[in-house]
DNA sequence: GTCTATAGAGTGATAGAC
DNA sequence: GTCTATCACTCTATAGAC
């Protein structure tokens, strides 16, 4: 190797967290720099599509870890009520009770929407869609399991809002646990 | 009068849009000339405190709208599910089906939260108290109408960040029917 | 020497402030 | 319009593993 190069893992994570706290238009080059340690030439060789690249690498490490910590246990048969409570688990987590921003919510509602637009809707589309699965393996009809996947996905990204905004990590964890009884079957009654 | 001055209220109106749709750090003040037609001399006579204060300007703009549009329907006495609804109606117009972004919930998410910090948290706040006192005039104990004001105001913004991320209306007309089932007592039967 | 990842001065364009 | 600072990005030079 030619050079002692640092860990692109790491340097992913710090890329992540960068661009999560600045937004992508208040992320500068001159940030990333500072916050990596990597000069320039380091990055645009790495990243060779200059910030954009840079983002978009973000946001499949994200999905990737998606796929790992949160679709996976949803998808892990049987159903169980763990496996929502793990789902919970790892949000609660991810997030850190809300203070930590969502990358594609903050995306969503910028003007990069356009230009990661797939990336962010196939996020939230396949989070909606592996959780109704999961609802719909346990005794859910497939539109109620579909409404309360979405409701929950959406109540996520509320609570990151309203959390941050009072700067209040209980709206989140009170958000959470709401929809943790809300997911869980009280009984196995059905309709 | 030196010159043909524009329409102030249309002028802020066009900053608000442009701020956005382009949010804090994306929003240069070449495209704020460009969107209202004044040049640089006219905005810094009239914020001589630049980008920033523009911004708190519009803030300042947004509350009292909502204080009109939102909280007075709500305290107005005697309080009627017709408070609520017309809240909910407004609230639909306002952000367009979640088509229009929350300027107040953008900036939560930014790293220009510390900045406007108090009018973010001034804003949530205020909207969630007047909703929550209005829910007691009806039938609920404070805790649970303050629970409820909260998930109300959550969920709205969690819709308008589903709703563009899928660029989805219904998920934003749909969660509003669904809020107002909640916030409308269906019988006056108390716990 | 060859190669690759590094660092960082330098590029023009554009930012916000006045 | 004019100013200076900073932007994203380019490019040259080089350090070190083969």
């Amino acid at each position: 190797m030619p050079r002692p190069s640092k860990d692109p893992a790491q340097t992913l994570a710090i890329l992540a967290e960068v661009f999560r706290e600045y937004g992508y238009e208040g992320t500068s080059i001159g940030l990333i720099t500072q916050a990596t340690g990597l000069g320039k030439g380091s990055l645009y060789n790495l990243f060779p599509g200059g910030k954009a690249e840079m983002m978009t690498t973000v946001l499949t490490d994200i999905k990737t870890w998606f796929e790992t910590h949160i679709y996976a246990p949803l998808q892990a048969e049987p159903h169980t009520p763990t496996s929502i409570q793990s789902m919970l688990d790892a949000v609660t987590r991810y997030f850190h009770s809300g203070q930590r921003v969502c990358l594609m919510g903050v995306l969503a509602t910028g003007h990069q929407r356009d230009q990661f637009s797939e990336t962010i809707a196939h996020y939230f589309t396949t989070w909606i869609e592996t959780l109704t699965a999961s609802l719909e393996r346990i005794h859910l009809p497939h539109h109620d399991a579909r409404h309360l996947a979405e409701e929950t996905v959406l109540q996520i990204q509320g609570a990151i809002i309203l959390s941050r905004a009072l700067n209040d990590p209980a709206i989140f964890q009170r958000t959470i646990t709401q929809l943790h009884n809300k997911l869980t079957p009280p009984a196995p009654k059905a309709k």
